[in-house]
DNA sequence: TTGAATTTTCAAAACTTTTTGAAAATTAAT
DNA sequence: ATTAATTTTCAAAAAGTTTTGAAAATTCAA
């Protein structure tokens, strides 16, 4: 298969896989983007590769370096602002992890604590059920949560290595 | 808390947390219903508790039948129809990562296999920036989908067993 | 400073997804 | 077989999200 297309599918099937993990499919069509570009892009060169409007562009990209997925790169001499990405995948899920679990995880498992001490007789079976989920739900969360910061704090190497042993 | 209240927050807040993972809201918000619903219930009780359309539940709960989280039930002498979901959320959690991984990742891979073949020189610095990004994925992606395999395998006290110790 | 290049913003438009509700289909009791 | 209860379907409406593009703001070189 010839590079350009291969780029093509590349970058349309990250946007269509980032979809369904809650990212918008231009967001992630910059990041495939970014990542295969062995060079710095300017706002103009996404606009024109991705065929999409300079405010897209802007937005997306501002995002994408909030999630610290993206940086900014000055070129000397050069006025144009540069983009680039982050270009170790497993950077780039611990990243993605990192900002997760503080997004979401830690959020969710605030609540259940709250939810867990609901009033009333825990002999009453609605009470019973709900109290059993959410702390149930609670454990699991929590279980998570510290696998995921071991995982986010360990070095690749280390991790990669001690995974495929425990898991051969 | 009341019992009412409670209810409320985490049927509402499960919801909104669906739709950061690619669920939608409302199908969210009825599996998080039926998991703190001691008994199961009718299409009638969702609709009411919940406030939706019949259409709207129906469709929803097929989707959850799909996915494997909820089930009918037949309650003999009664003319409607059941629904119950999974309430071990440990099973709850394999069976999203099962049909996930079948529908999302193992379709990524196998395209990152085709991709990865890209023709011409393998020195050309944008041939070279792609096929590395596009074998990094892949082997990520493998490790992943290896790890994946085991934990749905796995019986749940091995494993979350093992877990705690390997990450304590 | 000035002004040209560049980036940012945001209201309106386009697009996508979800929801509704009534009609059609199915089911099961009589 | 008939009928009433229940479930399913799906076109249209509503709601939600993303994209555009032009105006405003910012930046920087001269």
């Amino acid at each position: 298969m010839k590079l350009s297309e291969a780029k093509k599918q590349f970058i349309s099937s990250w946007g269509a896989f980032g979809t369904h993990w809650g990212i918008n499919k231009t967001m992630a069509q910059i990041h495939a983007l970014l990542m295969i570009s062995p060079d710095p892009l300017t706002q103009d060169d996404l606009m024109e590769q991705l065929s999409i409007s300079r405010g897209n562009v802007n937005m997306n990209i501002r995002d994408l370096i909030n999630w610290g997925l993206v940086d900014r790169v000055i070129i000397p001499g050069e006025r144009k602002e540069y983009f680039t990405a982050e270009k170790d995948i497993w950077k780039v899920a611990t990243q993605i992890i990192k900002e997760r679990k503080k997004r979401e995880l830690e959020p969710m498992l605030k609540l259940l604590d709250q939810l867990e001490d609901v009033d009333g007789d825990k002999k009453d079976k609605n009470i019973k059920q709900f109290v059993d989920t959410v702390s149930g739900i609670k454990k699991f969360g929590q279980q998570a949560d510290k696998m995921l910061q071991v995982m986010v704090k360990a070095d690749e190497n280390w991790f990669v290595g001690a995974l495929v042993k425990f898991f051969k």
